[in-house]
DNA sequence: AGGCAATAGTTGTATATACAAGTTGCACCT
DNA sequence: AGGTGCAACTTGTATATACAACTATTGCCT
Protein backbone atom coordinates (compact mmCIF):
# COMPACT_ATOMS: atom_id res chain seq x y z
CA UNK A 1 0.00 0.00 0.00
CA UNK A 2 2.71 2.12 0.74
CA UNK A 3 0.69 4.65 2.53
CA UNK A 4 0.22 8.00 0.43
CA UNK A 5 2.13 7.00 -2.40
CA UNK A 6 0.31 6.85 -5.62
CA UNK A 7 -3.03 8.51 -5.19
CA UNK A 8 -2.60 9.79 -8.62
CA UNK A 9 -5.68 10.76 -9.89
CA UNK A 10 -7.20 12.36 -6.87
CA UNK A 11 -9.61 14.83 -8.84
CA UNK A 12 -12.61 12.97 -9.68
CA UNK A 13 -12.87 9.88 -7.27
CA UNK A 14 -16.35 9.61 -7.73
CA UNK A 15 -18.70 10.06 -10.14
CA UNK A 16 -18.59 12.68 -13.01
CA UNK A 17 -20.53 15.87 -12.11
CA UNK A 18 -18.54 17.20 -9.08
CA UNK A 19 -18.58 20.72 -10.12
CA UNK A 20 -20.01 22.40 -7.86
CA UNK A 21 -17.71 25.29 -7.41
CA UNK A 22 -19.35 27.75 -9.95
CA UNK A 23 -22.45 27.60 -11.70
CA UNK A 24 -21.77 29.71 -15.11
CA UNK A 25 -24.08 32.68 -15.62
CA UNK A 26 -24.43 31.23 -18.86
CA UNK A 27 -25.09 27.78 -17.59
CA UNK A 28 -28.02 28.77 -15.45
CA UNK A 29 -29.64 30.55 -18.35
CA UNK A 30 -29.41 27.14 -20.08
CA UNK A 31 -30.79 25.02 -16.97
CA UNK A 32 -33.85 27.98 -17.00
CA UNK A 33 -34.25 27.26 -21.04
CA UNK A 34 -33.98 23.32 -20.39
CA UNK A 35 -36.88 23.13 -17.45
CA UNK A 36 -38.99 25.25 -19.32
CA UNK A 37 -38.95 22.91 -22.26
CA UNK A 38 -38.65 19.82 -20.43
CA UNK A 39 -42.09 21.05 -18.27
CA UNK A 40 -43.67 21.78 -20.96
CA UNK A 41 -43.98 25.39 -20.39
CA UNK A 42 -42.39 26.15 -24.07
CA UNK A 43 -43.97 23.61 -26.53
CA UNK A 44 -41.75 22.47 -29.72
CA UNK A 45 -42.09 25.61 -32.17
CA UNK A 46 -42.46 28.03 -29.01
CA UNK A 47 -40.45 30.99 -29.55
CA UNK A 48 -37.68 31.22 -26.50
CA UNK A 49 -36.74 34.89 -24.95
CA UNK A 50 -34.78 36.98 -27.50
CA UNK A 51 -31.20 37.72 -26.53
CA UNK A 52 -32.17 41.48 -25.38
CA UNK A 53 -35.06 40.25 -23.16
CA UNK A 54 -33.04 37.47 -21.11
CA UNK A 55 -30.24 40.24 -20.93
CA UNK A 56 -32.51 42.00 -19.12
CA UNK A 57 -34.42 39.00 -16.87
CA UNK A 58 -30.89 37.56 -15.59
CA UNK A 59 -28.68 40.83 -15.48
CA UNK A 60 -26.23 39.95 -17.96
CA UNK A 61 -24.88 41.16 -20.91
CA UNK A 62 -26.04 39.97 -24.67
CA UNK A 63 -22.96 38.03 -25.34
CA UNK A 64 -23.75 36.04 -22.14
CA UNK A 65 -27.37 35.46 -22.76
CA UNK A 66 -26.59 34.78 -26.81
CA UNK A 67 -23.70 31.60 -25.68
CA UNK A 68 -26.84 30.34 -23.44
CA UNK A 69 -28.69 30.20 -26.77
CA UNK A 70 -25.46 29.51 -28.98
CA UNK A 71 -24.87 26.19 -26.70
CA UNK A 72 -28.52 25.14 -26.86
CA UNK A 73 -28.60 25.38 -30.46
CA UNK A 74 -25.31 23.58 -31.14
CA UNK A 75 -26.80 20.40 -28.69
CA UNK A 76 -29.72 20.58 -31.46
CA UNK A 77 -32.20 21.77 -28.77
CA UNK A 78 -33.43 25.11 -30.08
CA UNK A 79 -33.54 26.55 -33.60
CA UNK A 80 -32.00 30.13 -34.05
CA UNK A 81 -32.99 32.48 -37.27
CA UNK A 82 -31.44 35.57 -37.57
CA UNK A 83 -34.18 38.66 -37.43
CA UNK A 84 -37.38 36.37 -37.06
CA UNK A 85 -35.90 35.13 -33.26
CA UNK A 86 -35.23 31.54 -31.52
CA UNK A 87 -37.58 28.47 -30.98
CA UNK A 88 -37.81 25.22 -29.80
CA UNK A 89 -36.47 22.34 -31.92
CA UNK A 90 -39.33 20.25 -33.22
CA UNK A 91 -37.30 17.35 -31.83
CA UNK A 92 -35.18 17.09 -28.78
CA UNK A 93 -32.19 15.04 -30.00
CA UNK A 94 -30.94 12.40 -28.61
CA UNK A 95 -27.47 11.95 -26.12
CA UNK A 96 -25.49 12.74 -29.25
CA UNK A 97 -23.99 10.54 -31.64
CA UNK A 98 -23.79 7.21 -29.90
CA UNK A 99 -21.20 7.52 -27.54
CA UNK A 100 -22.20 4.65 -25.47
CA UNK A 101 -22.14 5.80 -22.46
CA UNK A 102 -21.36 4.92 -18.48
CA UNK A 103 -24.89 4.80 -17.27
CA UNK A 104 -24.04 6.55 -14.08
CA UNK A 105 -23.52 9.28 -16.07
CA UNK A 106 -26.73 8.73 -18.27
CA UNK A 107 -29.58 7.98 -14.99
CA UNK A 108 -27.42 11.36 -13.04
CA UNK A 109 -28.52 13.29 -16.19
CA UNK A 110 -31.60 12.03 -16.49
CA UNK A 111 -32.12 13.42 -12.51
CA UNK A 112 -32.56 9.86 -11.49
CA UNK A 113 -30.49 8.01 -7.71
CA UNK A 114 -27.66 6.24 -9.11
CA UNK A 115 -26.31 3.39 -7.35
CA UNK A 116 -23.65 0.70 -8.16
CA UNK A 117 -23.71 -2.66 -6.01
CA UNK A 118 -20.21 -4.35 -6.35
CA UNK A 119 -21.06 -8.37 -6.67
CA UNK A 120 -18.25 -10.09 -7.56
CA UNK A 121 -14.12 -8.61 -7.69
CA UNK A 122 -11.89 -11.61 -8.09
CA UNK A 123 -9.09 -13.08 -10.07
CA UNK A 124 -10.27 -15.68 -11.73
CA UNK A 125 -9.01 -18.46 -14.71
CA UNK A 126 -8.22 -17.57 -18.23
CA UNK A 127 -10.36 -19.13 -20.12
CA UNK A 128 -9.86 -19.83 -23.83
CA UNK A 129 -12.60 -17.17 -24.92
CA UNK A 130 -11.05 -14.87 -22.80
CA UNK A 131 -7.68 -15.16 -23.97
CA UNK A 132 -8.74 -14.31 -27.24
CA UNK A 133 -10.88 -11.67 -26.36
CA UNK A 134 -8.13 -9.85 -24.26
CA UNK A 135 -5.51 -11.17 -26.18
CA UNK A 136 -3.77 -12.98 -23.57
CA UNK A 137 -0.49 -15.06 -23.14
CA UNK A 138 -0.36 -18.16 -20.79
CA UNK A 139 0.09 -16.93 -17.20
CA UNK A 140 -1.38 -13.84 -17.27
CA UNK A 141 -4.73 -13.44 -14.80
CA UNK A 142 -7.79 -11.74 -15.31
CA UNK A 143 -9.48 -9.92 -13.04
CA UNK A 144 -13.49 -10.12 -12.99
CA UNK A 145 -15.73 -7.77 -11.81
CA UNK A 146 -19.52 -7.89 -11.68
CA UNK A 147 -21.43 -4.26 -10.76
CA UNK A 148 -25.13 -3.71 -10.84
CA UNK A 149 -26.28 -0.09 -11.71
CA UNK A 150 -29.52 0.58 -10.25
CA UNK A 151 -31.51 3.27 -11.50
CA UNK A 152 -33.54 4.58 -8.26
CA UNK A 153 -33.12 1.70 -6.60
CA UNK A 154 -34.25 -0.35 -9.32
CA UNK A 155 -31.75 -2.66 -11.51
CA UNK A 156 -31.64 -1.49 -14.64
CA UNK A 157 -27.68 -2.90 -15.95
CA UNK A 158 -25.36 -5.85 -14.86
CA UNK A 159 -22.12 -4.84 -15.82
CA UNK A 160 -19.52 -7.71 -16.20
CA UNK A 161 -15.84 -6.97 -17.03
CA UNK A 162 -12.51 -8.63 -17.12
CA UNK A 163 -9.01 -6.93 -16.92
CA UNK A 164 -6.09 -7.60 -17.97
CA UNK A 165 -4.62 -7.73 -14.84
CA UNK A 166 -0.98 -7.81 -15.83
CA UNK A 167 -1.58 -4.52 -16.48
CA UNK A 168 -2.54 -3.56 -13.27
CA UNK A 169 0.13 -3.18 -10.08
CA UNK A 170 -0.69 -5.82 -7.39
CA UNK A 171 -1.52 -3.43 -4.66
CA UNK A 172 -4.43 -1.61 -6.64
CA UNK A 173 -6.07 -5.54 -6.79
CA UNK A 174 -6.55 -5.28 -3.44
CA UNK A 175 -8.43 -2.44 -2.91
CA UNK A 176 -10.24 -1.07 -4.84
CA UNK A 177 -12.10 1.93 -2.68
CA UNK A 178 -9.88 4.37 -4.13
CA UNK A 179 -9.96 3.38 -7.81
CA UNK A 180 -11.20 0.25 -10.12
CA UNK A 181 -8.17 -1.12 -12.45
CA UNK A 182 -10.20 0.00 -15.76
CA UNK A 183 -10.17 3.75 -14.20
CA UNK A 184 -6.67 3.13 -13.31
CA UNK A 185 -5.30 1.88 -16.85
CA UNK A 186 -7.33 4.59 -18.29
CA UNK A 187 -4.96 7.35 -16.39
CA UNK A 188 -1.65 5.39 -17.26
CA UNK A 189 -1.87 4.99 -20.73
CA UNK A 190 -5.33 6.92 -22.34
CA UNK A 191 -7.40 4.17 -23.68
CA UNK A 192 -7.79 4.94 -27.43
CA UNK A 193 -10.26 2.26 -29.06
CA UNK A 194 -13.17 0.82 -28.30
CA UNK A 195 -15.16 -1.60 -30.04
CA UNK A 196 -18.70 -2.01 -29.29
CA UNK A 197 -21.20 -4.97 -30.26
CA UNK A 198 -24.85 -4.63 -29.99
CA UNK A 199 -26.80 -7.58 -29.66
CA UNK A 200 -30.75 -8.64 -28.50
CA UNK A 201 -30.42 -11.43 -26.25
CA UNK A 202 -32.42 -13.34 -23.64
CA UNK A 203 -29.96 -13.30 -19.93
CA UNK A 204 -28.68 -16.40 -18.30
CA UNK A 205 -30.20 -17.26 -14.92
CA UNK A 206 -27.80 -15.66 -13.06
CA UNK A 207 -28.08 -12.16 -15.29
CA UNK A 208 -31.69 -12.57 -14.87
CA UNK A 209 -31.69 -13.03 -11.23
CA UNK A 210 -29.77 -9.78 -11.12
CA UNK A 211 -31.73 -7.84 -12.76
CA UNK A 212 -34.99 -9.08 -11.71
CA UNK A 213 -36.24 -9.99 -14.43
CA UNK A 214 -38.13 -13.71 -16.00
CA UNK A 215 -36.06 -15.42 -18.29
CA UNK A 216 -38.19 -14.76 -21.10
CA UNK A 217 -37.23 -10.98 -21.46
CA UNK A 218 -35.44 -9.73 -24.09
CA UNK A 219 -32.20 -8.20 -23.07
CA UNK A 220 -29.67 -5.20 -24.47
CA UNK A 221 -26.36 -6.56 -24.50
CA UNK A 222 -23.65 -4.35 -25.13
CA UNK A 223 -20.04 -6.01 -25.64
CA UNK A 224 -17.03 -3.76 -25.24
CA UNK A 225 -13.68 -4.47 -25.65
CA UNK A 226 -11.35 -1.38 -24.99
CA UNK A 227 -7.56 -0.70 -26.11
CA UNK A 228 -4.69 1.48 -24.98
CA UNK A 229 -1.50 1.22 -26.67
CA UNK A 230 -0.46 -1.14 -24.13
CA UNK A 231 -2.85 -3.69 -25.81
CA UNK A 232 -6.57 -5.00 -24.73
CA UNK A 233 -7.17 -3.78 -21.61
CA UNK A 234 -10.93 -4.80 -20.98
CA UNK A 235 -13.46 -6.47 -22.18
CA UNK A 236 -17.49 -5.89 -20.79
CA UNK A 237 -20.84 -7.06 -21.18
CA UNK A 238 -23.62 -4.73 -20.04
CA UNK A 239 -26.75 -6.45 -20.23
CA UNK A 240 -29.56 -4.14 -19.63
CA UNK A 241 -33.63 -5.26 -19.68
CA UNK A 242 -34.57 -4.45 -22.80
CA UNK A 243 -38.28 -3.11 -21.76
CA UNK A 244 -35.91 -0.22 -19.52
CA UNK A 245 -33.22 0.56 -20.90
CA UNK A 246 -32.48 1.67 -25.09
CA UNK A 247 -29.67 3.66 -26.91
CA UNK A 248 -29.94 6.82 -28.66
CA UNK A 249 -27.54 7.34 -31.06
CA UNK A 250 -28.41 11.22 -32.88
CA UNK A 251 -26.41 11.65 -35.98
CA UNK A 252 -25.85 14.65 -37.86
CA UNK A 253 -24.78 14.41 -41.35
CA UNK B 1 -33.08 56.44 -34.03
CA UNK B 2 -31.02 57.00 -37.26
CA UNK B 3 -33.76 59.46 -39.36
CA UNK B 4 -33.67 58.69 -42.61
CA UNK B 5 -30.20 59.05 -43.28
CA UNK B 6 -29.56 55.00 -44.27
CA UNK B 7 -31.30 54.56 -47.67
CA UNK B 8 -30.23 50.95 -47.10
CA UNK B 9 -31.04 49.54 -50.81
CA UNK B 10 -27.97 48.99 -52.10
CA UNK B 11 -26.07 51.10 -53.88
CA UNK B 12 -26.11 49.68 -57.19
CA UNK B 13 -22.14 50.53 -58.09
CA UNK B 14 -21.03 47.54 -57.72
CA UNK B 15 -23.95 45.57 -57.31
CA UNK B 16 -23.19 42.94 -59.95
CA UNK B 17 -20.00 42.58 -59.26
CA UNK B 18 -18.43 40.31 -56.51
CA UNK B 19 -21.55 38.58 -55.37
CA UNK B 20 -18.73 36.56 -53.71
CA UNK B 21 -20.46 36.42 -50.05
CA UNK B 22 -18.75 37.18 -47.62
CA UNK B 23 -16.07 34.71 -45.31
CA UNK B 24 -16.36 36.12 -41.76
CA UNK B 25 -13.09 36.31 -40.67
CA UNK B 26 -13.17 33.44 -38.19
CA UNK B 27 -13.79 30.89 -40.88
CA UNK B 28 -10.58 31.77 -42.42
CA UNK B 29 -8.83 30.65 -39.07
CA UNK B 30 -10.57 28.14 -39.49
CA UNK B 31 -9.80 27.12 -42.68
CA UNK B 32 -6.08 28.18 -41.71
CA UNK B 33 -5.72 25.81 -38.90
CA UNK B 34 -7.41 23.00 -40.76
CA UNK B 35 -5.31 23.48 -43.71
CA UNK B 36 -2.44 22.89 -41.49
CA UNK B 37 -3.25 20.09 -40.22
CA UNK B 38 -4.90 18.45 -43.39
CA UNK B 39 -1.09 19.20 -44.83
CA UNK B 40 0.54 17.35 -41.68
CA UNK B 41 2.69 20.57 -40.92
CA UNK B 42 0.83 20.66 -37.51
CA UNK B 43 0.74 16.69 -36.31
CA UNK B 44 -1.19 15.22 -33.74
CA UNK B 45 -0.75 16.71 -30.19
CA UNK B 46 1.13 19.41 -31.67
CA UNK B 47 0.49 22.69 -30.29
CA UNK B 48 -1.75 25.05 -32.33
CA UNK B 49 -1.47 29.23 -32.19
CA UNK B 50 -2.46 30.44 -28.88
CA UNK B 51 -5.61 33.03 -28.65
CA UNK B 52 -3.21 35.66 -28.37
CA UNK B 53 -0.75 34.54 -31.51
CA UNK B 54 -3.77 34.46 -33.90
CA UNK B 55 -5.04 37.60 -32.50
CA UNK B 56 -1.71 38.98 -33.66
CA UNK B 57 -1.19 37.06 -37.15
CA UNK B 58 -4.81 37.84 -38.47
CA UNK B 59 -5.41 41.03 -36.85
CA UNK B 60 -8.51 40.09 -35.04
CA UNK B 61 -9.84 40.50 -31.65
CA UNK B 62 -8.92 37.90 -29.11
CA UNK B 63 -12.97 36.97 -29.19
CA UNK B 64 -12.45 36.37 -33.20
CA UNK B 65 -9.75 34.21 -32.92
CA UNK B 66 -11.35 32.07 -29.92
CA UNK B 67 -14.58 31.89 -31.43
CA UNK B 68 -12.27 29.87 -34.59
CA UNK B 69 -10.76 27.81 -31.90
CA UNK B 70 -13.74 27.18 -29.95
CA UNK B 71 -15.64 25.82 -33.10
CA UNK B 72 -12.88 23.52 -34.06
CA UNK B 73 -12.85 21.95 -30.57
CA UNK B 74 -16.79 21.56 -30.63
CA UNK B 75 -16.31 19.39 -34.05
CA UNK B 76 -13.37 17.73 -32.59
CA UNK B 77 -10.47 18.68 -34.11
CA UNK B 78 -8.66 20.59 -31.33
CA UNK B 79 -8.59 19.67 -28.23
CA UNK B 80 -7.71 22.63 -25.60
CA UNK B 81 -6.90 23.12 -21.95
CA UNK B 82 -6.97 25.85 -19.70
CA UNK B 83 -3.41 27.59 -19.08
CA UNK B 84 -1.62 24.90 -21.29
CA UNK B 85 -2.50 25.56 -24.53
CA UNK B 86 -4.63 24.45 -27.44
CA UNK B 87 -3.75 21.17 -29.58
CA UNK B 88 -4.45 19.00 -32.41
CA UNK B 89 -6.72 16.64 -31.27
CA UNK B 90 -5.14 12.68 -30.97
CA UNK B 91 -7.49 11.75 -33.51
CA UNK B 92 -10.58 13.34 -35.16
CA UNK B 93 -13.58 10.85 -33.84
CA UNK B 94 -15.88 11.72 -36.16
CA UNK B 95 -18.64 9.95 -37.78
CA UNK B 96 -18.30 5.95 -38.23
CA UNK B 97 -19.50 5.52 -34.38
CA UNK B 98 -22.55 4.15 -35.22
CA UNK B 99 -23.77 4.82 -39.09
CA UNK B 100 -26.14 2.19 -38.91
CA UNK B 101 -26.55 1.18 -42.64
CA UNK B 102 -28.31 -0.09 -45.46
CA UNK B 103 -28.59 -3.88 -44.62
CA UNK B 104 -27.76 -4.48 -47.92
CA UNK B 105 -24.70 -3.32 -48.03
CA UNK B 106 -23.77 -4.90 -45.29
CA UNK B 107 -24.90 -8.59 -46.55
CA UNK B 108 -23.56 -7.64 -49.89
CA UNK B 109 -19.96 -7.07 -48.09
CA UNK B 110 -20.00 -10.16 -46.20
CA UNK B 111 -20.35 -11.70 -49.66
CA UNK B 112 -23.48 -12.53 -49.22
CA UNK B 113 -26.97 -12.63 -51.42
CA UNK B 114 -29.19 -10.22 -50.63
CA UNK B 115 -32.93 -10.38 -51.87
CA UNK B 116 -35.85 -7.49 -50.94
CA UNK B 117 -38.93 -9.12 -51.01
CA UNK B 118 -41.84 -6.64 -50.81
CA UNK B 119 -44.96 -7.15 -48.76
CA UNK B 120 -46.79 -4.28 -48.64
CA UNK B 121 -46.95 -1.22 -50.05
CA UNK B 122 -49.71 1.01 -49.95
CA UNK B 123 -51.33 4.45 -48.25
CA UNK B 124 -52.72 4.19 -44.64
CA UNK B 125 -54.56 6.38 -42.50
CA UNK B 126 -52.80 8.97 -40.41
CA UNK B 127 -52.80 8.02 -36.66
CA UNK B 128 -51.91 9.86 -33.26
CA UNK B 129 -48.40 8.51 -32.52
CA UNK B 130 -47.50 8.68 -36.46
CA UNK B 131 -48.65 12.42 -36.77
CA UNK B 132 -46.50 12.91 -33.89
CA UNK B 133 -43.49 10.81 -34.82
CA UNK B 134 -43.32 12.74 -38.64
CA UNK B 135 -44.86 16.35 -37.26
CA UNK B 136 -47.80 15.92 -39.53
CA UNK B 137 -50.88 18.17 -39.32
CA UNK B 138 -53.72 17.22 -40.30
CA UNK B 139 -55.23 15.95 -44.09
CA UNK B 140 -51.58 14.73 -44.73
CA UNK B 141 -50.96 11.13 -45.86
CA UNK B 142 -48.41 8.57 -45.08
CA UNK B 143 -47.33 5.96 -47.22
CA UNK B 144 -46.43 2.80 -45.79
CA UNK B 145 -44.19 0.27 -46.82
CA UNK B 146 -43.08 -2.87 -45.24
CA UNK B 147 -39.59 -4.63 -46.49
CA UNK B 148 -38.54 -8.05 -46.00
CA UNK B 149 -34.53 -8.27 -46.14
CA UNK B 150 -33.08 -11.70 -47.28
CA UNK B 151 -29.55 -12.91 -46.49
CA UNK B 152 -29.15 -15.64 -48.52
CA UNK B 153 -32.62 -17.01 -48.48
CA UNK B 154 -33.15 -16.13 -45.09
CA UNK B 155 -34.97 -13.98 -43.08
CA UNK B 156 -32.79 -11.30 -41.41
CA UNK B 157 -34.51 -7.71 -41.12
CA UNK B 158 -38.13 -6.70 -41.47
CA UNK B 159 -38.19 -3.14 -42.79
CA UNK B 160 -41.45 -1.19 -41.70
CA UNK B 161 -41.22 2.82 -43.29
CA UNK B 162 -43.82 5.66 -43.20
CA UNK B 163 -43.18 8.21 -45.07
CA UNK B 164 -44.30 11.84 -44.57
CA UNK B 165 -46.50 11.46 -48.56
CA UNK B 166 -47.42 15.50 -48.63
CA UNK B 167 -43.44 16.11 -49.62
CA UNK B 168 -43.63 13.30 -52.64
CA UNK B 169 -45.40 13.86 -56.17
CA UNK B 170 -48.58 12.01 -56.84
CA UNK B 171 -47.20 9.71 -59.85
CA UNK B 172 -44.40 8.41 -57.36
CA UNK B 173 -46.85 7.22 -55.15
CA UNK B 174 -48.52 4.75 -57.71
CA UNK B 175 -44.79 3.28 -59.43
CA UNK B 176 -41.75 2.00 -57.39
CA UNK B 177 -40.56 0.39 -59.33
CA UNK B 178 -37.93 2.88 -60.27
CA UNK B 179 -37.60 4.70 -57.09
CA UNK B 180 -38.53 4.62 -53.37
CA UNK B 181 -40.17 7.65 -51.75
CA UNK B 182 -37.62 7.32 -49.37
CA UNK B 183 -34.63 7.58 -52.43
CA UNK B 184 -36.82 9.91 -53.99
CA UNK B 185 -36.93 12.28 -50.93
CA UNK B 186 -32.97 12.11 -50.40
CA UNK B 187 -32.17 13.32 -54.32
CA UNK B 188 -34.70 16.35 -53.74
CA UNK B 189 -33.80 17.65 -50.81
CA UNK B 190 -30.72 15.95 -48.70
CA UNK B 191 -30.79 13.79 -45.93
CA UNK B 192 -29.47 15.80 -42.85
CA UNK B 193 -29.93 14.43 -39.78
CA UNK B 194 -31.02 10.96 -38.37
CA UNK B 195 -32.21 9.72 -34.50
CA UNK B 196 -31.91 6.16 -33.98
CA UNK B 197 -33.07 4.49 -30.99
CA UNK B 198 -32.09 0.66 -30.48
CA UNK B 199 -34.14 -1.77 -28.24
CA UNK B 200 -34.58 -5.26 -27.48
CA UNK B 201 -38.02 -6.45 -27.80
CA UNK B 202 -40.24 -9.54 -28.52
CA UNK B 203 -41.94 -9.06 -31.87
CA UNK B 204 -45.39 -9.06 -32.76
CA UNK B 205 -46.87 -11.58 -34.41
CA UNK B 206 -46.70 -10.39 -37.34
CA UNK B 207 -43.32 -9.80 -37.40
CA UNK B 208 -42.61 -13.09 -36.19
CA UNK B 209 -44.31 -14.80 -38.99
CA UNK B 210 -42.03 -12.89 -41.65
CA UNK B 211 -39.12 -13.42 -40.21
CA UNK B 212 -39.85 -16.77 -39.03
CA UNK B 213 -39.40 -16.82 -35.20
CA UNK B 214 -40.98 -17.97 -32.88
CA UNK B 215 -42.70 -15.27 -30.39
CA UNK B 216 -40.04 -15.82 -27.35
CA UNK B 217 -37.04 -14.78 -29.37
CA UNK B 218 -35.44 -11.36 -28.91
CA UNK B 219 -35.22 -9.20 -31.68
CA UNK B 220 -33.43 -6.15 -32.30
CA UNK B 221 -35.16 -3.26 -32.86
CA UNK B 222 -33.59 0.24 -34.54
CA UNK B 223 -36.15 2.89 -34.91
CA UNK B 224 -35.27 5.62 -37.16
CA UNK B 225 -36.55 9.37 -38.13
CA UNK B 226 -34.91 10.75 -40.71
CA UNK B 227 -34.73 14.68 -41.60
CA UNK B 228 -34.47 17.02 -44.31
CA UNK B 229 -34.42 20.73 -44.34
CA UNK B 230 -38.24 20.04 -45.02
CA UNK B 231 -38.63 18.25 -41.98
CA UNK B 232 -39.20 15.03 -40.87
CA UNK B 233 -39.20 12.42 -43.87
CA UNK B 234 -39.91 9.40 -42.48
CA UNK B 235 -39.76 7.16 -39.92
CA UNK B 236 -38.56 3.26 -39.81
CA UNK B 237 -38.44 0.67 -37.77
CA UNK B 238 -35.92 -2.29 -38.32
CA UNK B 239 -36.68 -5.74 -36.70
CA UNK B 240 -34.25 -8.09 -37.20
CA UNK B 241 -33.80 -11.50 -34.93
CA UNK B 242 -31.32 -11.56 -32.18
CA UNK B 243 -29.83 -14.56 -33.20
CA UNK B 244 -28.71 -13.91 -36.02
CA UNK B 245 -27.89 -10.41 -36.55
CA UNK B 246 -26.27 -7.70 -34.16
CA UNK B 247 -25.10 -3.83 -34.37
CA UNK B 248 -21.23 -3.07 -34.45
CA UNK B 249 -19.07 0.01 -33.81
CA UNK B 250 -15.57 0.26 -33.97
CA UNK B 251 -14.91 3.90 -31.84
CA UNK B 252 -11.24 5.27 -32.00
CA UNK B 253 -10.71 8.04 -29.38
C1' DA C 1 19.31 17.70 -5.21
C1' DG C 2 14.81 18.66 -3.64
C1' DG C 3 11.09 21.42 -2.36
C1' DC C 4 8.70 25.70 -2.79
C1' DA C 5 7.11 30.15 -4.41
C1' DA C 6 6.72 33.47 -7.79
C1' DT C 7 5.76 34.35 -12.58
C1' DA C 8 4.55 34.40 -17.28
C1' DG C 9 1.49 32.46 -20.43
C1' DT C 10 -2.96 30.35 -21.73
C1' DT C 11 -7.74 29.47 -21.65
C1' DG C 12 -12.48 30.55 -19.28
C1' DT C 13 -15.92 33.86 -18.18
C1' DA C 14 -18.01 38.27 -18.45
C1' DT C 15 -19.18 43.08 -19.83
C1' DA C 16 -20.01 47.01 -22.99
C1' DT C 17 -20.35 48.54 -27.43
C1' DA C 18 -21.03 48.90 -32.46
C1' DC C 19 -22.67 47.86 -36.82
C1' DA C 20 -24.42 44.38 -40.37
C1' DA C 21 -28.07 41.57 -42.00
C1' DG C 22 -32.44 39.32 -42.00
C1' DT C 23 -37.64 39.22 -40.57
C1' DT C 24 -41.90 40.99 -39.36
C1' DG C 25 -45.54 44.05 -38.99
C1' DC C 26 -47.41 48.48 -39.09
C1' DA C 27 -48.55 52.81 -41.31
C1' DC C 28 -48.85 55.29 -45.14
C1' DC C 29 -49.93 56.24 -49.83
C1' DT C 30 -51.95 55.27 -54.17
C1' DA D 1 -58.00 47.00 -51.07
C1' DG D 2 -53.47 46.45 -52.09
C1' DG D 3 -48.80 47.33 -52.47
C1' DT D 4 -44.70 49.95 -50.75
C1' DG D 5 -41.52 51.36 -47.68
C1' DC D 6 -40.03 52.19 -43.29
C1' DA D 7 -39.25 51.08 -38.43
C1' DA D 8 -38.62 47.99 -34.79
C1' DC D 9 -36.83 43.88 -33.44
C1' DT D 10 -33.86 39.88 -33.83
C1' DT D 11 -29.71 37.36 -34.66
C1' DG D 12 -24.69 37.52 -36.70
C1' DT D 13 -20.14 39.38 -36.53
C1' DA D 14 -16.55 41.99 -34.50
C1' DT D 15 -13.75 44.79 -31.19
C1' DA D 16 -11.75 46.14 -26.70
C1' DT D 17 -11.27 45.21 -22.09
C1' DA D 18 -11.04 43.01 -17.53
C1' DC D 19 -10.39 39.56 -14.29
C1' DA D 20 -10.47 34.55 -12.86
C1' DA D 21 -8.61 29.94 -13.10
C1' DC D 22 -5.25 26.92 -14.43
C1' DT D 23 -0.49 25.22 -16.20
C1' DA D 24 4.27 25.01 -16.81
C1' DT D 25 8.47 26.93 -16.10
C1' DT D 26 11.84 29.47 -13.81
C1' DG D 27 14.61 30.41 -10.09
C1' DC D 28 15.37 30.89 -5.38
C1' DC D 29 16.07 28.85 -0.87
C1' DT D 30 16.99 25.12 2.18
Amino acid sequence: MTANSTVHTSNNTNNSSAKKDKPAKYTIIKQFICENIESGEWPQNAKVPSENELTQQFDVSRMTARRALQDLTEQGILVRSQGAGTFVATFKSQSSLLEIRNISDEISERGHQHKAKQLILRSIAVTEELAILLNLKNNEHVFYSEILHLENDEPIQLEQRYVNASLVPEYLLQDFSQITPHEYLSSVAPLTEATHEIEAVLANENICQQLEINSSTPCLQVKRRTWSKQGVVSFAMLTSPGDKYRLGSHLVI
